[in-house]
DNA sequence: CAACATAAATTTACATCGTAAACAATCATC
DNA sequence: GATGATTGTTTACGATGTAAATTTATGTTG
């Protein structure tokens, strides 16, 4: 049934395949997701997405672009609480950790070294960027209230290192199995505190 | 040219064709070599190699058994040098860091989230635990030689989490293009060591 | 030593995947 | 209403992992 589309139509049905091709890699892990499968899921034709995307990978892309924009919003809205700086942190340390565990296909997606496609794809390049953003405006805002100094984009990626290390291997189970990630992420989160001079109001 | 196989000649097979793996993950990135290539770069048919292995996966396991105990022989080697607790735990981060820089395909392989084939190949569950084992030497002596106080274990993996953190995103191109990842490692290491009130001598 | 059994390796074959190319069906425009 | 473009489908192809059949070479036995 062809017909003329708008391309809010093109956008619509991109949406609803990013949509469809999340929520399968979610259920059946990644690589297990088939192009055909996808159509299927979205009651289309084998080849119907290609008309969408160009292949394969600009789908991964696409939906890796929409994990970190989803990423980047969760940890903006617990930025958003009022709070003094340091306990908009945590919340914010919060918020990445509970992305994680919560989709951890979709953050796996977005940190796995699977695909080297980042350079292509600008709309990923553009999702990616703010989502590191978002892992330094919070140390700003502590070295503004006078809690810390130093270099505010080199301590939000010592952060963002430290978080990402401990969700990594906890997702991989690299984790011995006597440790307790929460505990790990309180010891993680008082020695940077000290470690760094943070002062705690 | 069949002949009776001892068990060593096994062995030896098996070994030169996890060599040889190593070798074409490294040149050509992981999922771009196939079976056919990796029978040819041995020299034999394209079935050959499923003889030796169960399948892919099982080839996969071996390889990355293998990578596991090879970081862990790095790690350990670094630490055997005689310094004080505090200085060999820098020499086994920076023979961490080494390695990942020097074999990032094979740091890939050992903690990507690729494959959970981690419960079956109990071979590989040894290299890994060995592996993991030598992130908490250097914490316990340098809690017996009075540097420092707590959950030895715990704290090994803090060490563990900020390493594999940092090395990931760098590895993944994460990092903002303004960091450098040496200071950012440097920044990490003297907050790791304030962080936990180790005793610098 | 000749015939055979067995283990090793190869050849053939097949299902599945991503996707290119050919085709069909629908609508906008003249 | 004929035509050309646009959307979707069908068909087809090469590559991959691997199962099954087949060949080849060795060690064993009568």
């Amino acid at each position: 049934m062809p017909r003329v589309l708008s391309s809010e139509d093109v956008e619509a049905f991109r949406a609803r395949l990013c949509e469809a091709a999340q929520t399968l890699f979610a259920e059946r892990g990644i690589e297990a997701v088939t192009m055909r499968e996808l159509a299927q899921a979205l009651g289309v034709s084998p080849m119907t997405p290609y008309r969408y995307f160009k292949d394969k990978d600009a789908i991964l892309a696409a939906v890796r672009a929409a994990a970190f924009a989803r990423f980047a919003a969760r940890l903006e809205a617990a930025m958003a609480q009022p709070a003094d700086p340091l306990h908009r942190s945590r919340n914010a340390g919060q918020a990445y950790v509970d992305f994680a565990l919560a989709e951890p296909q979709a953050y796996r997606l977005m940190f796995d070294l699977s695909q080297p496609t980042e350079g292509d794809y600008p709309e990923l390049q553009g999702a990616i960027v703010r989502a590191r953003r978002t892992m330094t405006v919070h140390v700003e805002a502590m070295i503004q209230a006078g809690q810390l100094e130093g270099d505010a984009e080199l301590i939000g990626h010592l952060f963002w290192s430290v978080l990402h290390g401990m969700l990594m291997l906890q997702l991989t189970g690299k984790l011995a199995p006597t440790i307790d990630p929460a505990k790990l992420r309180t010891l993680a989160s008082q020695t940077l505190v000290r470690g760094l001079g943070i002062v705690t109001p």
